[in-house]
RNA sequence: GGGCGGUUAGCUCAGCUGGUUCAGAGCACCUCGUUUACACCGAGGGGGUCGGGGGUUCGAGUCCCUCACCGCCCA
């Protein structure tokens, strides 16, 4: 058998994703097991992979497979999301380049581009997760339109406007002017501009000269203006409160009103409202019945009511208003100015507050459930210093602009059947439709040609809100959301937070009564390494694709998990996937040399590979007691190195090395039986993080039979009571090793020369690992002596006493000073645990057990400095 | 403006209820090494006093206050 040297991914993964996948391994149907349940967050339909879906494909897919092997019903759906507005922007730029405008198709014809694109691109994204090794439930994957789902959707719509927590109303909405769409306020980001301020002054009605100055940023809104407002303490104004002012180049007579919303500092004292452009003035009109002028169309250009503007765009107007303001003399002056723009998430639009009659959730008595869960911990999340600002969210939380004036998504079930206020009705099917419409008319003549349905559709997270519930198709039927609702674990970002985890926990009471999920596990941004997000526009971004070409999957997987605690962000860089693949190499290799040993079942167990076999048993035990620790608290990363280093560190530098038989010679059968075991184990531990090379691995280290015995379905490790007595003892000699090898090392003595060791053991002195530690040192052998060694180089553990007699022509000069140094620390030491014993009050304060540490110390220290000054003596 | 989180080796991070030499890990770095699994390697090593200041305590990266800086979320 000739096993190449190098480990090369590119012949295994492929074939073991097939292999998986025929097995059927990643399918699951409901039985007696114990369900573990993950539900993917969708991806965009029409994405393609990036890092960020890595990080947290990976992640899911270490939970899901490390389950698997527990013996769970581990079932991992997934699945698209249509995106509305994102894919919506996607098809109208496509249609743009072909020369085809939006406005110039039918809705029908528009969606059939839409699912054109999607059917073009929905499977890219999925396919890329295969590369990955996913191990996703692929029967189950599911569409958020496509047909059950849609469904539910919609009868979600219809339920809670039943219940009269869906209602209709004109309200202020945060307006895309390129999407041409109303906003949630979770769509909208704010970033800081500058800008300018505009000063500008308004004549007074029936007064010679006076004047009232504002101060605005935007001036184009002038023309909407329907008030004055200054604060009613505000001395400088309190006289004109109640006379009119007139608004430049429009010259309409307004009211100057006085709220106490207004800020004195702020400007000049004195605000324009515009309850047509600003929320804050629209609240103010409200309040004091002011008239709402709207000056801008919905596109953002200048509309009828501004006149000679009217076509203009809102920031030329912006830049053209002024100078007229300036001719007529009402422009005073102009600052710079930084404030916060409201910019689209999806178009970075500048969002333009706009009155519009939109489709909204009540959301305050839905939400009060979901907020306790999360507070008492009944959902965990991951880190846990997310849940301020879910509660944070969750206490001002504000009704749900559901509707969206799209055409990609899910239609708004209300049909229209007059112009009146309530001429509608919502129904899941037209017939139902036009069966109450006749009812709420009286008018059995009706046909569907008097009914229109609304234009809109419903915000993309209206539909994945659902989600953990309607991927089993749970709204409508109850065999298998029973069994895997709730879900376990769900692996998000921290930024859809409210878009989405809120929400899918406020859906999962309202209609299971419980969360849908029992932990959060929040991952940060993949970033560059200089911190940068990763973005097509820098193109910073590595393709994942290519990565995994490069480093393999799972070099890229490891390098995904080893610097990335749930909530930090990652900064990227391929370094991190070379570890990852020279770590996948260095199995490999372990692998190659156990492999290659023959057997001699003649041969008895060397002492040295006894005790080593022993160590290895009781440090593995450890490691799995350390690795389920970091899995509970979802601790990944430290999971990872925990395995890492038992395997790197632990096996392959220490353990292979003291069972490793002289060249040439076979090995006896209890140790080879041993080595294996433990190296079978390991990959068992690593499988999660590394599916593919432990696959590999694990069909060459046995005879394996049918599926059955693949690894990927293989018991997880069964824990152990382990002897914590051998690790202590092997800590220790290995700081004998480690301290024969310096002496080597400082005084160039080649390995192959054989060296004498003599101790003076003290209390507790481990006789049994000599075997162990002659082996990896190369000494002839370990001597008992009572006295102590002239002319040989020492060093002390503990308190037993070694010695290493000198060779030919050592450097006696550098071993006194490396002596003196020694001593010095050694004093240094023993003076500082003296302070404190000698200090009363902690004598007397401390703990028992902490004094008597610290008169332990004083004691090895003066043995170690006995030793040390004998030793100096010697070398005088 | 409101809220939250952070500041520990060159980098990325551990460090739970304050107390064993607790200052740690991985990577990077330096020295040595063509020993028959692996140079995608081995052995060894240097490096931080825990952002600044103050306090509580016998004792503080670990608790409190304060300042500075950074990041995130919300308005």
């Amino acid at each position: 058998m000739n096993i190449p040297a190098q480990y090369d991914p590119s012949l295994t993964e492929d074939k073991w994703y097939a292999h998986w996948l025929e097995a059927g391994h990643f399918h699951s149907v409901p039985d007696d097991r114990e369900p573990y349940t993950v539900v993917i967050p969708p991806p965009n339909v029409t994405g393609v992979l990036h890092m960020g879906h890595m990080l947290n494909n990976t992640i899911q897919d270490v939970l899901v497979r490390r389950a698997r092997m527990q013996g769970k019903n581990a079932c991992w759906v997934p699945g698209t999301d249509h995106a509305s507005i994102a894919t919506e922007a996607k098809v109208v730029h496509r249609l743009r380049d072909k020369g085809i405008k939006k406005s110039d198709l039918s809705r029908d014809e528009f969606l059939e581009h839409a699912w054109e694109w999607t059917h073009e691109h929905g499977g890219i994204i999925l396919e890329q997760l295969k590369k990955l090794g996913a191990s996703c439930d692929w029967n189950r994957t599911r569409f958020t339109m496509d047909e059950g789902y849609y469904k539910g959707v919609i009868d979600t719509f219809v339920e809670f406007h039943e219940k009269g927590l869906i209602y209709r109303g004109v309200r202020m909405v945060n307006w895309d002017p390129v999407a041409l769409t109303a906003l949630s306020d979770e769509e909208v980001m704010h970033t800081e501009e500058h800008g300018k301020l505009y000063y500008v002054r308004y004549a007074i009605v029936g007064e010679e000269d006076r004047w009232i100055t504002v101060a605005t940023t935007r001036p184009e809104t002038i023309m909407g203006d329907t008030a004055i407002c200054v604060h009613p303490d505000d001395e400088r104004y309190k006289d004109l409160v109640g006379k009119k002012a007139i608004v430049p180049v429009v010259n309409r007579e307004v009211p100057v009103i006085a709220d106490d919303y207004i800020d004195l500092e702020f400007g000049t004292g004195c605000l324009k409202v515009t309850p047509a452009h600003d929320i804050n003035d629209y609240e103010l009109g409200q309040k004091h019945g002011l008239e709402t002028i709207d000056t801008i169309n919905a596109d953002g250009t200048m509309s009828a009511e501004a006149g000679a503007y009217e076509g203009m765009d809102r920031f030329e107007c912006r830049k053209k208003f002024p100078e007229e303001l300036d001719r007529l003399g009402n422009l005073v002056k102009v600052e710079d100015y930084t404030n916060k723009v409201g910019r689209s998430e999806r178009t970075n639009a500048v969002i333009e507050p706009r009155l519009s009659l939109q489709w909204f959730l009540a959301m305050e008595e839905l939400s009060k459930p979901a907020l306790e869960a999360v507070i008492n911990d009944t959902v965990q999340f991951h880190p846990p210093k997310f849940k301020n600002s879910y509660r944070h969210w969750m206490e001002n939380v504000k009704d749900w602009c559901i509707s969206r004036q799209l055409w990609w998504g899910h239609q708004i079930p209300a049909w229209f059947f007059g112009e009146g206020e309530e001429d509608y009705v919502v129904a899941r099917t037209e017939a139902e439709a036009l069966e109450q419409a006749r009812a709420k008319t009286g008018n059995a003549g009706l046909t569907m040609d008097d009914l229109r349905q609304d234009e809109d559709v419903m915000d993309t997270w209206f539909s994945s809100w659902i989600w953990p519930i309607q991927v089993f198709d749970g709204l409508h039927k109850e065999d298998e959301v029973a069994y895997y609702y709730p879900t376990n674990d769900l692996v998000t970002a921290p930024e859809i937070m409210f878009f989405w985890v809120a929400r899918m926990i406020i859906s999962g009471y309202h209609y299971r009564g419980e969360a849908p999920f029992k932990n959060v596990y929040y991952t940060g941004i993949v970033r560059d390494k200089k911190g940068r997000k990763m973005s097509k526009s820098l193109g910073n971004s590595p393709d994942p694709i290519e990565l995994m070409k490069q480093y393999g999957a799972d070099g890229v997987r490891v390098g995904m998990l080893l610097t990335s605690p749930a909530g930090n962000d990652l900064p990227f860089d391929d370094k991190l996937c070379e570890q990852g693949r020279n770590f996948a190499n260095k199995i490999w290799n372990a692998f190659r040399l156990v492999q290659g040993w023959e057997v001699d079942e003649a041969k008895a167990q060397p002492e040295a590979a006894a005790t080593a076999v022993a160590w290895m048993e009781a440090r593995s035990q450890q490691a799995m007691e350390e690795l389920d620790a970091a899995f509970a608290s979802f601790r990944l990363s430290e999971a990872l190195m925990t395995t890492y280093r038992l395997v790197w560190e632990e096996y392959c530098s220490w353990y292979l090395e003291s069972i490793k038989p002289p060249f040439g010679e076979p090995i006896d059968g209890a140790t080879k039986r041993a080595t294996l075991e433990v190296f079978e184990r390991m990959l068992k531990l690593l499988h999660p993080f590394m599916p593919f090379l432990t696959e590999e691995v694990w069909h060459w280290t046995s005879e394996r039979g049918g599926h059955e015995d693949d690894l990927c379905v293989a018991a997880w490790p069964e824990r152990a009571a382990y002897d914590k007595g051998i690790l202590a003892d092997i800590e220790m000699a290995k700081e004998v090793v480690t301290a024969i090898r310096n002496i080597r090392n400082d005084n160039g003595i080649p390995n192959k020369e054989k060296l004498e060791l003599k101790v003076q053991p003290g209390d507790g002195y481990p006789a049994h690992l000599e075997p162990w530690i002659a082996h990896l040192t190369n000494v002839s052998g370990i001597e008992h002596v009572t006295e102590k060694v002239k002319g040989a180089f020492g060093f002390v553990q503990g308190t037993h006493r070694f010695s290493v007699p000198f060779g030919e022509g050592f450097d006696i000069d550098a071993e006194r000073a490396k002596v003196q140094k020694d001593l010095e620390y050694q004093q240094g030491f023993l003076h500082s645990v003296r302070g404190k014993l000698s200090n009363e009050k902690f004598v007397s304060g401390a703990p028992e057990q902490v004094v008597e540490n610290e008169r332990k110390k004083e004691a090895d220290a003066l043995a170690k400095i006995a030793v040390l000054e004998e030793k100096l003596a010697d070398l005088a």
